[in-house]
RNA sequence: GGGGACGUAGUUCAGUUGGUUAGAACGCCUGCCUGUCACGCAGGAGGUCGCCGGUUCGAGCCCGGUCGUCCCCGCCA
């Protein structure tokens, strides 16, 4: 990068530039100021250099030197020379510039909190003057990493033949879902845009107008409560294309993410596994599971519910579920405190306690269950579980299968965290054969996906008799425990399509006012096509080991969906308000 | 909507059972210092203990409320 401000970039230095003159110009990073010689690092975008102001090789540059201060911006001109004492921590720490002329760019206020080093400060603070935080190398690299991953993606799409293609931010209102951010419309009083929560109508649209291959990085806003990986917009890269099959996108998804990590520069796992919705329930609870260590679920019901444990029986006779697993090592690594506090752990997600057994030695149990469990039941059932003498197995009844699994995942997790059992770094896994519908809290049949995900063709003449068991064919890409991304082939048949609003219970004329221009679109040539939508920021917040998807945006809202640096959301005037003909209830 | 943690100097934190003048490190200011790289040394400035109210002879500390930040549950098709 040579401008008219500097002809090399200050982490780009090295020794065969030794004996050049070169400008750099950025911020001082950090002076050492000794007396008679001046040392300061310098820093751009590209890292550090250290420049050095001798006062008896040039006084004059020297006192020039003195003033300088952290955070000033200049222009440095110098000779490039071998350092006497090297730094091998740098990696320009070969070389120095002795300096011959400065000028000062911009002068500036102390910091409020340093620069030069990664000492933790208040959220607000951080973000209030995120541009300070950003100038920290180590959070600078996260923005370096996010754009190699996004133009890396980018350039692969570009390769396959997807076009980039641009989506409303100013559309429809679409009642399901997540709650919708509001516009309102001058022109229209009364009527409001919402932004996208993801423009899944939109490529569908794009599909059915010969587009064939499109991709987007796109920001998608949702307006619900923030997480520590969910903000209120985000970004997916999100992509859909015609005349695929499911597999044609878990390929080319496999692709993407072998493109993503490498431009992170970490080695993509050997394997990405598959798991079916049904298998991941089952073996660990939860649709988004974290393979990087075991810890399986077994499911105990039908060996345990015949015991003589009241707790067991009654759980069994109504209907419910018993699940177990085994830690190895646990007889000896989970003491009567730890058990008692994974006991209350697990009580928050709904279940009423945790059963144990510890293995201790080949023949020799101890549990407070053991009394209600048949005579030589005990070695069996430890073999079974792959309880070898030093573990211990952990179980769950309850009459709620949900609350089971539930509690079961969460154990299974802070299990791993404890034990500190994740050796792998990444495990990539994707779970497939979602079932299409799911029962909300008042039991009405709700799209699992969306409601454009088609169902399962071997399942299709289920979804007049037994619809929940339907399967879709949807599929979730899952790193380490967390939801990556997702997608399904779509409804392209519009009489299908139609059935499924149905089954949902929707009216002919709610079907109208909310998908009528879809609906009509989907009778206009629709090919068979499908796609899905990839979480770029959790994606390059697992990629750059963060500990929150703020670290990978550069200015993301705090929890309670507010920006301390611009302040907002804010107040806006009476004129405004009158333009949109809104009146405040508050 | 709910649960938990936190809020003291510019920054990060300590502050004992409620008791005289609230401390440390870094940063900042002044001076000294020619090979540092977290430079060093000496001195100095810097506080509405988030805010409001209460209890008390007395509150950074106890109680209530409120604001802010984080983590989690609900929520996120």
């Amino acid at each position: 990068m040579n401008t008219g401000y500097k002809t090399h970039q200050a982490g780009t230095l090295r020794t065969d530039l030794i004996g050049q003159t070169v400008t750099v110009a950025g911020w001082v990073h950090r002076v050492r100021d000794l007396g008679g010689v001046i040392f300061f690092d310098l820093r751009d975008r590209s890292g550090l250099i250290q420049i050095v102001a001798d006062s008896v090789h040039n006084a004059n540059i020297h006192s020039q030197a003195s003033r300088i201060k952290s955070e000033w911006v200049v222009k440095a001109t110098g000779i490039v020379s071998e350092r006497a004492s090297k730094n091998p921590d740098m990696p320009t720490g070969d070389v120095e510039i002795i300096l011959s002329e400065l000028v000062i760019l911009n002068e500036a206020l102390p910091p409020v909190f340093s620069v030069s080093d990664q000492s933790p400060v208040d959220e607000a603070t951080k973000l209030k003057y995120r541009y300070l935080d950003l100038r920290r190398p180590e959070n600078a690299q996260k923005f370096i990493t996010r754009h190699r991953i996004t133009s890396r993606i980018r350039r692969f799409l570009d390769n396959q033949g997807f076009m980039d293609i641009e989506t409303p931010m100013l559309t429809k209102s679409t009642p399901e879902g997540a709650r919708d951010y509001l516009v309102p419309s001058r022109v229209h009083p009364g009527k409001c845009f919402a932004l996208p929560q993801s423009p899944q109508l939109f490529k569908q649209l794009l599909m059915m107008s010969g587009i064939e291959r499109y991709y987007q990085c796109v920001k998608c806003f949702r307006d619900e409560d923030l997480r520590a990986d969910r903000q209120p917009e985000f970004t997916q890269i999100d992509l859909e294309a015609s005349f695929v099959t499911q597999e044609d996108i878990i390929t080319l998804t496999n692709d993407i993410m072998s493109e993503a990590f490498e431009a992170a520069g970490i080695t993509l796992p050997e394997t990405i596994s598959r798991l079916t919705y049904k298998e991941a329930m089952t073996r660990y609870g939860t649709d988004a599971p974290d393979l990087r260590f075991g810890l399986e679920h077994h499911i105990l019901t039908d060996i345990l519910g015949k015991t003589d444990f009241a707790v067991f029986q009654s759980v069994t006779e109504s209907g419910g579920l018993i699940k177990g697993l085994t830690v190895p090592g646990g007889s000896t690594v989970l003491s009567r405190k730890t058990i008692d506090e994974l006991t209350e752990f697990v009580k928050g997600f709904g279940v009423k306690g945790l059963a144990y057994i510890h293995r201790r030695s080949e023949d020799e149990f101890n549990s407070p269950i053991a009394k209600f469990l048949p005579d030589q039941f005990l070695p069996s059932f430890a073999e079974k579980m792959n309880c070898a003498p030093g573990d211990t197995i952990l179980i769950i009844a309850d009459t709620s299968h949900k609350a089971v699994h539930d509690s079961m995942s969460k154990l299974r997790l802070e299990l791993a965290r404890r034990l500190d059992l994740a050796k792998t770094p990444y495990a990539l896994t994707w779970v497939i054969d979602f079932p299409l519908f799911e029962r909300d809290s008042e039991g009405n049949l709700t799209s699992t996906h969306h409601p454009f995900t088609s169902p399962h063709p071997e399942d299709i003449h289920l979804l007049s008799t037994t619809p929940e068991h339907v399967r879709a064919v949807a599929y979730d890409i899952v790193l380490n425990g967390t939801e990556l991304g997702g997608g399904s082939i779509r409804i392209h048949d519009s009489k299908l399509q139609h059935q499924l609003f149905g089954i949902l219970g929707l009216t002919d004329a709610d079907i109208d006012t909310k998908f009528g221009f879809f609906v009509d679109a989907l009778q206009y040539g629709t090919p068979p096509h499908g796609g899905l939508a990839i979480g770029l920021d959790r994606l390059c917040m697992m990629l750059t080991r963060s500990k929150s998807i703020r670290e990978v945006i550069a200015f993301p809202k705090t929890q309670n969906a507010s920006c301390p640096l611009t302040d907002a959301p804010s107040a806006v005037s009476a004129s405004q308000l009158k333009d949109l003909r809104l009146k405040l209830d508050i």
